[in-house]
DNA sequence: CGGACTGTTGATTCGAATCAAAACCGGTGG
DNA sequence: CCACCGGTTTTGATTCGAATCAACAGTCCG
């Protein structure tokens, strides 16, 4: 039984989606190659033609592009529950790294077994293809914020999201958040330098707007910060929105 | 017989996408309704549910989202065959703006006939994802640029990757495609202000790796372009790559 | 002709990058 | 237990790319 793994992945499916029992079973069964991973490991590189698919059960990962020159640019931070390389069942190729930002627990699924689910279930599909266009939606909404957006904005929007989209598979306690992340990668998450991601922490500390010790953020003002940020929830598609 | 929708549809669907005769026969079977729009016309607005989608036949669209304070940035551009709204189909509210660049010729297609074509023909539900897939996948590549790329480069990267994807559509003469896009328009894309977007291309122009009259863009030096970019067309998956 | 965009140019400002150097922190090994 | 090390965070000085401000020219069109 893998458990753990398949209920992460329960959790964040039904937070948004409408399944019946019969498509629940169905993903219980799907096969999970249960692994553990270090921080920082490439889990599947740019490039590669990946046979399964990562289901995050525990920790967090992330996605990255390195540009020619040596930048990098995070695309995107998982939450236990998504499978950030679903992509992979249609796009052969990776076009990017999927990396564990914290030791993390994956489960690998053929894509094979996912094909077949998908055949069998079309709920399940449906589901699975919608979790992948939310993707795309929280990937427009990053584009708006390196585009557009002050790197203050920017910090803000960023942990506002995170902190729903944590609060939502009941991974956030008391207006905080652990994550175990680097003044580096928040860097190439919002498109700036290290040095400018202190310097806009402390701003927002000095505006008594969050605390950050150790791994531990913690949103003091959330509704400032959403205004700061310019903050609108739709795009994270958190309802079933029938 | 709605021909020259459908046909745009096909051109691209099979572009990169493996369909039968039946898939193409239910296709050509859609109920679609044509429609055409003057240029800077929303088809679909933030906040609406739609309850069809919107296959560009004819034209350019463009994707956007417009920040608290008034800025607007372009988050994808759309060429002839393809389905902007396509992520209608499963995240019912609309989370940012759907709009005409050029006069257009449109094909709305309901929601429910999709959904049907989806259940009956797996191939082409397969295809249609897969076409979101690439959306995404152009949303990744389009973070990196506004992220990590200096102006120059943005808009060099930009160019190019409209070129690949006009070209796989037959859209392209001699090194040049025609796009009637304002320099405004050019800054929403890129992240960057309509002045420095003058600039760039002036800075292009000089060093003779472009030429742009009206809205005639004619790539001289398309490798150089792409190395200044740094560009890796990986990620336009523009290959059924089986 | 007048008006509204659009494109161009120059002067100035500003946000953020870069450069450089400390201070801090947790681990490792002597 | 402490010295040391690499990575991380912090601070300050300086530079730079791009924004902003402002004005003007070009084009299209009623």
């Amino acid at each position: 039984m893998m458990a753990p793994l398949t209920t992460a992945l329960l959790t964040k499916l039904t937070a948004s989606n409408v399944l019946d029992g019969e498509d629940i079973q169905a993903i219980q069964r799907l096969p999970i190659r249960f692994r553990e991973l270090d921080a920082r490991q490439i889990i599947v590189a740019d490039g590669e033609r990946p046979a399964e698919c990562c289901l995050l059960a525990e920790g967090f990962t992330f996605r990255s592009k390195t540009t020619f020159d040596g930048l990098r640019q995070i695309l995107s931070l998982h939450v236990p529950g998504e499978i950030p390389d679903l992509q992979s069942l249609h796009l052969k190729v990776m076009d990017h790294d999927l990396v564990t930002l914290t030791p993390c627990e994956l489960g690998f699924i053929p894509h094979d077994a996912l094909r077949q689910l998908n055949r069998e279930r079309p709920n399940v599909a449906s589901a699975l293809w919608r979790e992948t266009l939310i993707d795309a939606a929280i990937f427009r909404e990053w584009i708006v914020n390196v585009g557009r957006r002050s790197a203050t904005a920017r910090m803000a929007h960023f942990l506002i999201e995170l902190f729903r989209r944590l609060e939502a598979v009941g991974r956030t306690r008391d207006g905080g958040f652990e994550l175990p992340i680097t003044q580096v990668e928040l860097a190439d998450c919002l498109g700036i330098s290290t040095v400018h991601v202190n310097r806009v922490l402390q701003d927002l500390r000095k505006e008594g707007l969050l605390t950050v010790n150790r791994a531990n953020f913690h949103l003091l003002e959330r509704k400032k910060l959403e205004q700061l940020a310019g903050f609108d929830p739709t795009y994270l598609h958190q309802h079933p929105d029938l």
